[in-house]
DNA sequence: TATTCTCATACAAACGTTTGCATTTGTATG
DNA sequence: CATACAAATGCAAACGTTTGTATGAGAATA
């Protein structure tokens, strides 16, 4: 039942002559003859030939495709840098296989092994899971590799990241700098990134001559609803005289507005609040919400480049690049108080 | 420089035998010595020897890959389709490779045009172009194709969609249900989706004996920021004794609401509003908003299920079938008053 | 007329796998 | 001892390309 397509010994057969005159035909290859390229491109055109992509892969060992290994596809920063890695593949004649881990190791490893079949030329990895045996693996099998967003420092890879410690570090320098001497840190799982940006936060605190303490330093595992961290940030915002909190994610912020709400503290007048990653309800909530810049799109061009750059130059580079793109800090009303700043309207 | 990976004639060259009792030995086959077995499998792991996925792809003919065409990946409720087709796809073995189209028609073509050289054993799709001219061209190729979100009409493949108009329709009466007498509608571009909400809209407001009032309907093309629609949406909200609105996005209902407190109209005492989609903001926003849900991660499965079914049964099915996701309108505090629901607190 | 040269085309190998069929070896049966 | 049969393995084709080398015909040169 399955009609079969056209292959170039098709077009010979009806035109009388081998498979490979027809293959340099199509390639205009001045080897043949003028009238017999008319023909056979002729034929081809009645018959929409399209070369059949399998044999090409196997006749030349690369498959144009490369992998996308991602936490989460539901989620804005991610879906940028999948565009931004799309984007950049599109105009490069890539195409993308995504394999979404759902920060599952399982899904990780499976989705590692199956990259291992050659059915890519390379692969774009956020790595999350704590098992670096696989992907040992597959840089043992000279497959190109590019780690975005975090990276695993003990392989010599390209890598693609945002210098999370300089940005936890500016998004309370900021506070400190609207007048808040009292600064929660509420982050989501204590994972690489967040440990860094708390450690820029210390560094920020320390740096005022604040004394660092501890129970200003809560980390959420409040995977319900929206990951808002709904009764984190409530037991945070009990300390007394708090004024002014960092929160790694644009969601527990606003989650710490909401519970703001609630034992009316006024944002930004009693409390300065300042998210991450300038997801689009920082700019809708009310109030709108301070936050650092994480320029996903940026991040999947560059890493998609280094990636297909390492494919097409396949002698092992000896220079391996850790590009860190550029943050800032978004400020609104949030935070939008003290000397520099107008007060919220 | 780079190493060739491990095929099976490298192993039977090391055992002294031939590929095809290789390849028996570890497909397990009854012919092969268990001895001859022992010793190709200890090998095979010594090397971690792993088929090529390109030569089995040409030698079977199927390349267990999916194409996914998706007008958006930043996207809630796409991301969600996605998620659910990747997982459906994961459990049976298939990848998928994702071609993002952002709405642009050339994207949908060059993309549909990729699929047709025999790099996926079957497509899924979201049409949005006008340009069918291609679709047809997969079809006579007899890739199995699945529609979902949107589908042409005039083409014989399942669909996988929710029922548009009588979503429109559930909305709008549930407003109608709250007192809303004088209902605006507020959608993003004049797509199939939005003109079936419409007419759902249309219905329901009859139904209830009310006129229809052109002024009343309004397309938003802003593209701008993030689709809120605010000035299209202010325009609306200055209609005398508008006393409801049903919003085609959950973000175009929030730009309702903000603007709503720039005029000083309390919702949903003076107003009532729902949106579509059930996006993450519309349980975050305050007044949190009522909205219709879109269950784009059963859309996903469900599509990927009809595709990989169609894919392994290649006989063409004589029934394709319509799969209609079910929706259903989830009531928040901006609809929250009435006879039927108690008033917000 | 014989040699060389050019042009156009065909042949065959290669990519890595599976699989139908043939071959080899050994053992049991008549 | 010859035949049959089974078990284990090898051979070769096939999937659809590209590409290096061989082959053929015709024309130009000596």
């Amino acid at each position: 039942m399955k009609k079969k397509p056209i292959t170039i010994l098709d077009i010979g057969e009806e035109l009388n002559i081998s498979a490979s005159t027809v293959s340099r035909a199509l390639a205009d290859s001045s080897l043949v003859n003028s009238e017999t390229k008319k023909k056979v491109v002729e034929l081809a055109k009645k018959y929409n030939y399209q070369p059949n992509f399998t044999a090409l892969s196997l006749q030349s060992n690369s498959t144009k495709t490369i992998g996308v290994l991602i936490p989460n596809v539901v989620h804005e920063f991610f879906g940028l840098v999948l565009r931004g890695v799309e984007d950049h593949c599109h105009s490069s004649g890539y195409s993308c296989i995504v394999y979404p881990t759902n920060e599952d190791p399982d899904r990780e490893i499976s989705g590692i092994k199956a990259l291992m079949t050659g059915r890519v030329d390379g692969v774009l990895l956020s790595f999350r899971g704590k098992t670096n045996l696989h992907i040992k693996q597959l840089i043992e099998r000279n497959i190109p590799l590019v780690f975005f967003d975090t990276a695993d420092e003990s392989f010599a890879t390209h890598r693609v990241l945002i210098d999370d410690k300089k940005a936890g570090y500016l998004a309370t320098k900021h506070l400190i700098e609207v007048g808040s001497k009292k600064i929660g840190f509420i982050g989501g799982s204590e994972n690489i990134n967040n440990q860094l940006r708390l450690e820029g936060y210390k560094q920020a605190v320390s740096e005022a001559g604040i004394t660092i303490d501890p129970q200003l330093i809560v980390y959420s595992l409040d995977k319900s609803q929206d990951e808002m961290g709904l009764e984190d940030s409530e037991k945070l915002l009990s300390v007394k005289g708090i004024d002014g909190i960092f929160a790694t994610t644009d969601m527990f912020a606003v989650g710490v507005l909401k519970n703001l709400k609630k034992i009316n503290l006024k944002c930004p007048e009693d409390i300065a609040v300042i998210g991450f990653s300038n997801w689009a309800i920082s700019r809708v909530y009310e109030p709108s919400l301070s936050t650092v810049e994480q320029p996903g799109y940026e991040m999947g061009i560059k890493a998609a480049e280094l990636l297909i750059d390492q494919i097409k130059n396949p002698e092992t580079p000896s220079d391996f690049k850790t590009v860190l793109i550029p943050t800032e800090v978004i400020v609104r009303t949030s935070t939008a108080r003290g000397n520099n700043v107008a007060h919220s309207t």
